[in-house]
DNA sequence: CGGCTTTGCTAAATGCATTTAGCAAGCAAT
DNA sequence: ATTGCTTGCTAAATGCATTTAGCAAAGCCG
């Protein structure tokens, strides 16, 4: 392999000259249209065999340059850390490159600058597609991709200005919470006393899950001080379930939590009780985490399906015709434990 | 803003038309260049505002096409899912961002076919730099950037093909292991059993820990069975420390669990035993995630400095004269409990 | 043999930004 | 008036791939 290459990197023109025809002949070829132009088996053969002795890459610079786009397919995401949206990319990443295309991700952080910022990268750039999954405002970023003809889904959080994507929350949460009651047992769970902590008021997600859950929580235990809507951050889950313990002087039967970021103050907040007063009650988390699993109070935990979610968003991709306000719904897995 | 853009971009003949200069200009004016090629300050101010009324976008493609370099900063990491990895992602979006670069990220998900065809996507994207975080083999794909002229580095995993930068493994796993014997207690510390699990034998990080680990476990006590170089599935993890606690009967004082996926094993076999059985040893992880840090017989856990590597790798790439074996070394953080 | 079709290929325009060499006008100095 | 410098700007080449319109040659028909 002494590839005297170093020079320069070889472009159509070098191997045109190589194979003594013209720059136009070995674009079409490399293209896969020698048959729709007429190029004899011979040529094409030859140009294949020299590009490949060249080792020639297509500069793709030029090439989107040329058409007017880039073959890149943008995601913005909220972030890494969250298992969520870590599926999510890699599930991306894998279908875009079945698709002949090269992901391109960015994190928006919740930050509507840093989403307005990355998003703002993402044209430049000239992405074909972009989806948007948790970015906390997907209205103007729809608008953008309109102006700028990108194709573009949300993705989690929905909105009318581009076709969704979304988990199907509310069947996710009566799973959950079937699975609670279950836990709880036949006996009890009829008057069984069931909380809901972690999420947003108002936040689309939390209000389906909402939903879900008072489909089959208990209807005349739903007190007020059940619903704990405290936001993502531990350190509230913490601060409103031991509230709740203080008030009450022990758990409820029953605990959905909203979210793994929940979950987290939720455990904290357990593990410095003595192990007596939480083995009754049986817990269940709208997220998924290999550490949170085998704790012995989780009754199950809800997965979403990432690989489902992104087969749904290029396959709205691929359809021209989609009502920009449509909304498809993935069902998620429950893990019983 | 009613602006007339739907039709095209706006390119820089159009706001040469605009404002009644030549293109070349208008160039020389959007790239700060003006005092250089001594273009008057009026025409300058006409020129910028003209490009801010139309909303001029430079072409990145076009640009790129035209300087051979993209802007474009690369990063290969292993997965998302791994909360280092997923870390090291975010600092490095950010910190690209700072430097005027875009930042493209893709997963070779510990597969050198995958890595390779990441990595040769990337080249096609012409990045000007590639990190290399958690690839398998580091060698090949450090000889493609060099063959193509692109300035690379490796993360996490060091190789001599070209600059490093490396969590310092060996100061760590110290600090862990002090950590763990402070937990165990001056009085039985001198003699205390201490466990390493997890990792593999030759791999490099590995190798520093165990370094680390024994400068400071009781040396009289490193006994071959216990330390067991399982590997990082959890299943491993837990199959070993099952037998172990199978064979001796006890845990012994204090385990020294390398990653955590290697921990997600051992804590699903704690949470099979009896409280008491595990409540005098001290456990300590080298890695940080916040739903095992509140466990009780948690020590202490160890988190990479993802800033403090992400911006040694850029100084790096900023020092044009840094041997291609150079190795640098990032201190971690030991989250105490 | 003239006219028509088919085959196989090419010329040239295009997309947009960057940069180098250098022009023209104005002014000062001799 | 001539020479020389400065100021302010421009022409034109360049990077590479794609595509459309169309040319030349060969083959076929009557």
């Amino acid at each position: 392999m002494t590839r005297a290459k170093q020079r320069r990197k070889p472009t159509i023109y070098d191997i045109a000259l190589a194979a003594e025809i013209s720059p136009s002949t070995v674009s079409i070829v490399l293209n896969g249209h020698a048959l729709r132009h007429r190029i004899s088996q011979e040529t094409t053969d030859r140009v294949l065999e020299i590009a490949r002795q060249l080792e020639y890459k297509v500069n793709t610079k030029a090439r989107a340059l040329r058409l007017a786009k880039s073959g890149l397919a943008g995601m913005i995401v909220a972030n890494y850390r969250n298992r969520f949206f870590a599926g999510l990319v890699e599930a991306f990443e894998a279908k875009s490159r079945l698709e002949g295309l090269c992901p391109l991700v960015a994190s928006g952080q919740r930050d509507p600058k840093t989403e307005l910022e990355v998003a703002t990268a993402m044209i430049k750039q000239q992405v074909d597609i972009i989806f948007f999954a948790g970015v906390t405002e997907p209205g103007p970023l729809n608008a953008m991709c309109r102006a700028e003809g990108i194709l573009c889904v949300n993705i989690d959080l929905p909105h009318f200005s581009a076709p969704s994507v979304v988990t199907d929350n509310r069947l996710g949460a009566q799973m959950l919470t079937q699975c609670i009651l279950d836990r709880i047992g036949e006996g009890r769970s009829r008057s069984a006393r069931l909380m809901f902590i972690g999420g947003r008021a108002g936040e689309y997600a939390t209000e389906e899950r909402l939903l879900g859950f008072q489909a089959l929580a208990p209807r005349d235990r739903s007190e007020a001080d059940d619903t704990i809507l405290c936001g993502y951050e531990p350190s509230e889950a913490r601060i409103s379930i031991a509230r709740f313990h203080a008030l009450h002087g022990a758990l409820p039967d029953g605990v959905f939590v909203n979210s793994i970021a929940a979950f987290e103050g939720v455990v904290q907040f357990l593990l410095q009780l003595n192990p007596s007063e939480y083995t009754k009650t049986a817990f269940g988390c709208f997220d998924w985490h290999p550490l949170a699993a085998p704790l012995p109070f989780v009754a199950g935990m809800i997965e979403q399906d990432v690989g489902g979610i992104i087969d749904t968003a290029f396959s709205v991709i691929a359809s021209p015709d989609i009502a920009p306000n449509e909304i498809f719904h993935v069902s998620p897995n429950l893990i019983r434990n």
